[in-house]
RNA sequence: GGCGGCGUAGCUCAGUGGUAGAGCAGGGGAAUCAUAAUCCCUUGGUCGGUGGUUCAAAUCCGCCCGCCGCUACCA
């Protein structure tokens, strides 16, 4: 039986445009995504938009639109940033639809059928002008001795009926699903803060409100709709099928992976295994929570005006490029800094220098120097050796770095392979041996092809567009291009086409 | 305040008991197939400070300094 792969970005907010940090959550997990696929998993790939709550309602009448209409816009916006950074999803769901609403009430009624679920009341201060409660913490007294939220609106001590989740009876299983599954939340540092949450103790969970409408209404109470938790996390069900537990898709639960920011990690690691918990459904296998980018040395926030629009970026440097600087620069799951310095100086020496360079330097030699056909190996020697085993042994190395969600160190792998190869064709010299020794010129050539072959396989998921036109430079047929053929090889005396440049060395405009 | 993490070459970081490492940046040289790209060599660090454990500490322990994260209803 295939293995089966189900990985999921987080259903992004409609509150505000796509940024780069969408962007770089959606291409993580592609990357992901479709290095499983090339390892010939049954993958799902589900990412889509939360266009519920009281922040969505707001945005929506400051717009002068209905929420659904504004929904209905800005989630066409996520799902056009999706496509234009070439995301590979299966599924894009949106909270808004019939068969999530179905989803939400059905987890509810099973959660509250197995005594997990009661009516209580949820207390804090509110803003009556705002709508919304706020923490203690958020809260200023005036000169007028009056308690003010941050916008200045005064606030109150209100109660209000809602539904609670029991997730204090849950601290103790959490604890030791931590313990059993030392992998579960990832990096370490988030396991870390989100095991000492737990253990600080755990309160029920306020599951619904009444103070505003645009959600899911609580079965057999229309009065509350469900607050952000039941609603936002049971998305990654309700894309399997969920409640048709015969659904073909529900093969896929348990999620593999529910990559997330790690802002969210928290929520992910604890609700959601708890209320899973609840209901009798098996766990996902690995929380994920990845790091944030700063801009140019600066958080991105909506003060600073400075988030990234991801089109201009893929306007001026290319998607591939793009892409792979997102999870080149900063080790899977740290802070990293979206410099236009750092980005232009990856895409240089990397891409342009190093790869795009030794590709165009191998192949055009090939097209002018060696018929333009796949040249034929001759008796090794030891440098040859060298290089194979170091080619041979790569896609081990990747998979072990992916396994652990390690996409840095797993480029890094790759590009230890891109450097020897430079090494390489300048240790072996062919254009030398053109005139002293053609036979074993020819035999080099394929080393190095062979090497490019094995490279441009492996960094498909990374780079789709132009691995496929590397792969199409090499003459490795379509079917030839997954992990099983990583071991196949090129066919001697095969026609290769005309090569042309890969990455272009990207040029500050005067 | 409590809990946790970090502080290693100019920059980004790896290294968790046994003579300090990588990439980038800097310097010198070689080569000229190639997108003037590449290759070789190389400068550079009292591993935050301090006291201790040990034959031996960047690595373990104590204290101090500095920075950061978490400390629940923000998706």
């Amino acid at each position: 039986m295939t293995q089966r792969y189900y990985i999921t970005t987080p259903i992004f907010y409609v509150n505000g445009d796509p940024h780069i940090g969408h962007a770089y959550t959606a291409v993580a997990a592609d990357v992901m995504a479709r290095f499983r696929r090339l390892q010939g998993r049954d993958v799902w790939f589900l990412t889509g938009t939360d266009e519920h709550g009281q922040k969505v309602e707001a945005a929506a009448r400051l717009a002068g639109l209905d929420p659904q209409a504004f929904s209905d816009d800005i989630s066409a916006r996520f799902r056009a940033m999706v496509r234009s950074m070439n995301i590979s999803h299966d599924d894009f769901i949106r909270t808004t639809e019939p068969r999530h609403k179905a989803a939400c009430a059905a987890l509810w009624q099973r959660l509250e059928a197995a005594g997990m679920i009661y009516l209580g009341h949820y207390e804090g201060w509110y803003a009556t002008r705002d709508e919304a409660f706020y923490g203690e913490d958020e809260l200023s007294i005036g000169a007028d001795g009056i308690k003010r939220a941050p916008t200045g609106a005064p606030v109150e001590w209100m109660r209000e009926p809602s539904y609670f989740f029991r997730l204090s009876a849950f601290a103790e299983r959490l604890l030791a699903l931590y313990e059993e599954n030392q992998s579960f939340i990832q990096p370490a540092s988030s396991r870390n803060e989100v095991m000492s949450f737990v253990r600080g103790g755990l309160r029920d969970l306020s599951v619904s409100r009444t103070s505003f409408t645009w959600g899911v209404k609580v079965p057999g109470d229309p009065a509350h709709v469900m607050y952000v938790w039941i609603d936002a996390l049971t998305n990654y069900l309700t894309a399997l099928g969920y409640p048709d537990e015969q659904a073909e898709r529900m093969a896929f639960w348990p999620a593999d992976v529910h990559l997330v920011g790690k802002e969210i990690t928290r929520f992910h690691a604890i609700y959601w295994p708890a209320m899973l918990m609840a209901a009798g459904l098996p766990l996902p296998r690995h929380v994920f929570g990845h790091g944030w980018w700063t801009v140019e040395g600066e958080k991105m926030s909506k003060s600073l005006g400075n988030a990234l629009a991801v089109q201009p970026l893929i306007d001026e440097f290319g998607l591939d490029p793009l892409r792979f600087f997102l999870l080149r620069e900063m080790p899977f799951g740290n802070d990293g800094d979206f410099s236009r310095r750092a980005l232009i100086n990856r895409l240089n020496v990397e891409l342009a220098n190093d790869l795009g360079n030794l590709a165009q330097r191998t192949l055009s030699f090939i097209a002018k120097n060696a018929g333009a056909i796949v040249p034929v190996r001759g008796e090794p020697q030891p440098a040859d050796w060298a290089l194979r085993d170091l080619a041979a042994g790569l896609p081990e190395r990747v998979a072990a770095a992916m396994d652990r969600m390690a996409l840095q160190e797993a480029l890094e792998e790759i590009w230890k392979l891109v450097r020897a190869c430079n090494a390489y064709i300048d240790h072996q010299a062919p254009w030398t041996l053109r005139k002293t020794d053609p036979v074993r010129m020819a035999s080099v050539l394929r080393d190095l092809i062979e090497c490019l072959r094995v490279i441009g396989i492996l960094l498909q998921p990374f780079m789709p567009d132009t691995m496929a036109k590397l792969l199409d430079q090499l003459g490795v047929a379509a079917t030839a291009r997954d992990f099983s053929a990583l071991t196949e090889g090129l066919v001697d005396n095969a026609p290769l086409p005309q090569p042309s440049g890969l990455f272009p060395r990207f040029v500050e405009p005067v």
